[in-house]
DNA sequence: CCAAAAATAGTACAGATGTACTACGCTCTA
DNA sequence: TAGAGCGTAGTACATCTGTACTATTTTTGG
């Protein structure tokens, strides 16, 4: 069996590797930090069993890179590594077609169930987690396109008369927008929108 | 030697273990995942010869169980481990007096060595990230108390009356508060400030 | 104790912001 | 083809925002 581990805590490495060969008879584990070298690696390789995939990577992050993965080897199914118990994240993996995610605050034991079981062609994620993700029932926001263009200049600080100039659009344009993402993310001003945007993922904090 | 490990990430905890069993002799090595749990831990203990904080812990971070740890076991050296190569947490860190800041990217040679050296009263910071945060120059951001606690408002979109109203002050002092905190953070307008704010860790993202 | 820094507050003003309207053209779908 | 939704744009208006002043009080450090 061959299993890739990309993740760049190396120590984190060394413990799932332990974990790894407790999963059975002829494990053939690759490893490395960075996707850019994990697809070094899977092009000089016959495939993989399983990809491991931490989602906190430098540079290129897990996510971003899942799809390069999926090309390079599609038939491997794919596993997210995440520090982080996000729901959102979660159900965007999901989305994605990951075939598990795991935590690394689970202990081996649950961390080798769960990858029999991923092995086995199921799923796996932690229930907790996605129990607590069903609470909020949280209703989809769902933007224009030009709305989203408009809520990423505003979170850059940008004046009305500015994203107009951006998109070539009169400034009164801009505004009648704004208003109506306002009333979407249920908001009172361009500060809230913005820090909305950031909690609903639809712009990152450069 | 006792040892402490404080991670929330349980095979990472592995790992080090299997590290920190190259140190030496007879390393005893208690473990837990929360600041909480190590508290408790250190209430029954005799002390240890050495801590291991992850600052990225759930709850209470490392950064903030800090003086805890300290009150609680003074003489013990407390050493970082964090998964970001953050050269503004590093001189934080270094700041508040740990003894040695070490990624979790470092393979286990050098963390052993690194260990050895704060052992033996030393310091261990990586170099190559310190010499990084030589470059930017980036010249601290202080802020009074006052404006700090307006700044934090303006990033929950608060306006100028409401933050006058939550402070018992004139929404003209609110303005020159504001004003001043601009100058110094070179932004122009409200939304700016609050993602300044973001970057310069001044606030979180709730 | 004095000087500097911080916090307070006022007046004034230009410009930005946000809302409420109306209105028109385009595209898609029932 | 009518209606819905989107993007565009205008007018009007009340309010908010940010800056430039001046000025007083409080706090702090040398």
């Amino acid at each position: 069996m061959r299993v890739l581990l990309v993740d760049d805590h190396a120590l984190f490495r060394d413990g799932l590797k332990l974990v790894l060969k407790q999963l059975g008879e002829e494990v053939e584990i690759s490893e490395c930090g960075t996707c850019e070298e994990a697809y070094e690696i899977i092009k000089e390789s016959e495939g993989f069993n399983l990809i491991l995939l931490d989602v906190d990577l430098p540079v290129i992050s897990g996510i971003e890179g899942l799809q390069e993965f999926r090309k390079l080897d599609p038939s491997a199914p794919i596993v997210f590594l995440s520090g982080a118990d996000d729901q959102k994240l979660i159900r965007k993996a999901l989305e994605l077609g990951v075939m598990g995610y795991i935590p690394k605050t689970l202990n081996s034991e649950i961390i080798v169930q769960a990858l029999r079981l991923i092995m086995k062609g199921g799923r796996y994620v932690p229930d907790n987690i996605l129990l607590q993700a069903d609470e909020p029932a949280h209703q989809e926001i769902i933007l224009t396109m030009r709305q989203k263009e408009i809520l990423n200049l505003i979170s850059q600080g940008k004046a009305n008369k500015e994203i107009a100039n951006i998109l070539g659009i009169a400034d009164n344009t801009v505004r009648v927008h704004i208003s109506a993402i306002f009333q979407i993310l249920k908001v009172n001003n361009r500060t809230e929108a913005a820090f909305a945007a950031l909690q609903e993922g639809l712009v990152s904090p450069y």
